[in-house]
RNA sequence: GUGGGCGUAGCUCAGUCGGUUAGAGCGCCAGGUUGUGGCCCUGGAGGUCGCGGGUUCGAAUCCCGUCGCUCACCCCA
């Protein structure tokens, strides 16, 4: 091996840079399905960028460095600072709800891992000024027709939706102290990985009696129905489960019931996040979550950007490819030839290339080879690079002003005049070249 | 960051107790003469056996280190 892309980095040959680009452009389709607006912002920025108000986890990880005017800057980690400045910069005359999406490439410096390298592409929605509930719906049921869309369905993935205002009343109901809250939550949240026994010791530690720990663990079992029953009586907590209900009842409205499940253990790492959160996850549970999400009112404004109700969530293009392929929903190579240009002798090279070139203007692809091999491994060439036909120029069709049309899957040939060929060739709203632009 | 496994041609791999010019299949390139591909035949290119040290008369093979890949943990986009 002479040399190899930097660990974490991947080179596209043309076979991974298909189904990058049906990953990329499957994201856009569905991202402008439901209104959303494409923006992009720079990959490199300033480290303070960071540093200021993202979770710790972030920028231990940074890629960052000093440029050669001595700026501190870093590498792209995620998405939502930028937008927070960029939404920032016009917020006062955006129309609400903001609804923009991104596919930015981002960079993390980490232990590479199945799933998790140290650069990849993200899909980033979210929804900006909004804080009605239909907002967190409209925004799930598009990451779940993300999947959708390329072919995944509810026996693949599911939505396991939470919510952290919820969770936290809850725990704090429970006996849990307030300053203790942040490590209840992780602890909830590693609980599934761990196990029981874990959380309890962990709990113990945070100093909740027997009873407290009971109660804890009985929330993760709750259906939302239930928890509505017992809690009925708190103002806040009956409001978060309100609101949760209303939630499903919209997802339900979709016919997308099938596609999410409440489930309180899910925490999600990042601080930030203040109402619903949620994940998608395939269903055998053997590789990480696929996408995550929720709502982060107050973040904005913390970053210094406008103080404005958010939710989003980023979807990474390796977990999603590695799903893809175990499935077996990569699409099949499409770069083919339409036409593989033939000439059988040197004197009808000019022909051949003309004629290419003609097919062309006409919006085929055509192809033909450089030096004039045998006419047999020039059909050999023809047939590499996929061509769907192939048409011999030779002596007598040079005079016929005729080709020779070979269809190569089926082997039928035969003459047609060139004017007929390219005639055909020509589709209905044909244009020339458009001019050139001047800089 | 912590532990385990693995690194031989572009790819998948073989290589016997350390022994002479390191092999196969696929792929690639070139031929199989005079205008027809997918099959077949022949030939060829391509490897400092991840890299660096050590042991030995001799290392792809044994030892140490290092880098990379990978799995688990940690953590998370």
């Amino acid at each position: 091996m002479k040399s190899s892309s930097l660990p974490g980095f991947r080179d596209f040959y043309p076979e991974e840079f298909r189904l990058r680009q049906h990953i990329l452009s499957g994201w856009r389709e569905v991202a402008r399905r439901y209104g959303f607006i494409e923006y992009d912002g720079p990959p490199l920025e300033p480290l303070e960028l960071y540093t200021a108000k993202s979770g710790d986890e972030i920028v231990e990880q940074l890629y960052s460095f000093t440029d050669k005017g001595g700026r501190a800057v870093a590498l792209r980690p995620e998405m939502t600072p930028t937008l927070a400045r960029m939404v920032g910069g016009r917020a006062q005359s955006l129309p609400k709800p903001i609804k923009w999406f991104s596919v930015p490439q981002l960079f993390r410096y980490e232990r590479p891992q199945r799933g998790r390298l140290r650069e990849h592409f993200q899909l980033n929605m979210d929804i900006v000024g909004e804080t009605d509930v239909a907002a967190e719906a409209e925004l799930v049921a598009a990451a779940v027709d993300v999947l959708r869309h390329f072919g995944l369905d509810e026996t693949d993935f599911v939505a396991r939706v939470s919510d952290r205002r919820l969770v936290s009343l809850l725990l704090r109901e429970a006996g849990v102290e307030d300053d203790r809250l942040r490590e209840a939550i992780s602890a909830l949240d590693r609980s599934e990985r761990q196990g029981d026994d874990w959380l309890v010791d962990r709990l113990t530690a945070l100093g909740l009696g027997e009873r407290a720990i009971e109660r804890v663990l009985g929330i993760r079992e709750r259906s939302l129905a239930e928890l509505a029953r017992e809690y009925g009586g708190s103002d806040e907590i009956s409001d978060a489960i309100g609101r949760l209900q209303d939630f499903f009842r919209l997802m339900d409205a979709q016919g997308l019931a099938d596609y999410v499940a409440f489930d309180l253990r899910l925490v999600r790492g990042l601080a930030y996040y203040t109402g619903l959160v949620f994940e998608l996850w395939e269903r055998s549970g053997r590789l990480r979550a696929i996408c995550g999400g929720g709502r982060y009112d107050g973040l904005l404004a913390a970053l210094g950007g406008p103080d404005l109700p958010a939710l989003g969530f980023g979807l990474g293009d390796v977990v999603l490819g590695e799903l893809l392929k175990e499935k077996g929903l990569v699409p099949e190579a499409s770069e083919r030839v339409d036409d593989f240009v033939i000439f059988v002798t040197a004197e009808q090279r000019p022909a051949a290339i003309r004629l290419a070139r003609q097919l062309r203007e006409r919006g085929r692809s055509a192809a033909f080879d450089y030096r004039g091999r045998t006419v047999g491994r020039q059909f050999r060439a023809a047939d590499q690079v996929g061509a769907s036909r192939a048409i011999v120029i030779g002596p007598e069709e040079e005079r016929d002003g005729t080709v020779s049309l070979r269809d190569m899957e089926t082997g039928a040939e035969g003459h047609v005049p060139l004017t007929d060929l390219l005639t055909e060739a020509a589709p209905p709203d044909a244009h020339p070249e458009p001019p050139p632009q001047e800089a």
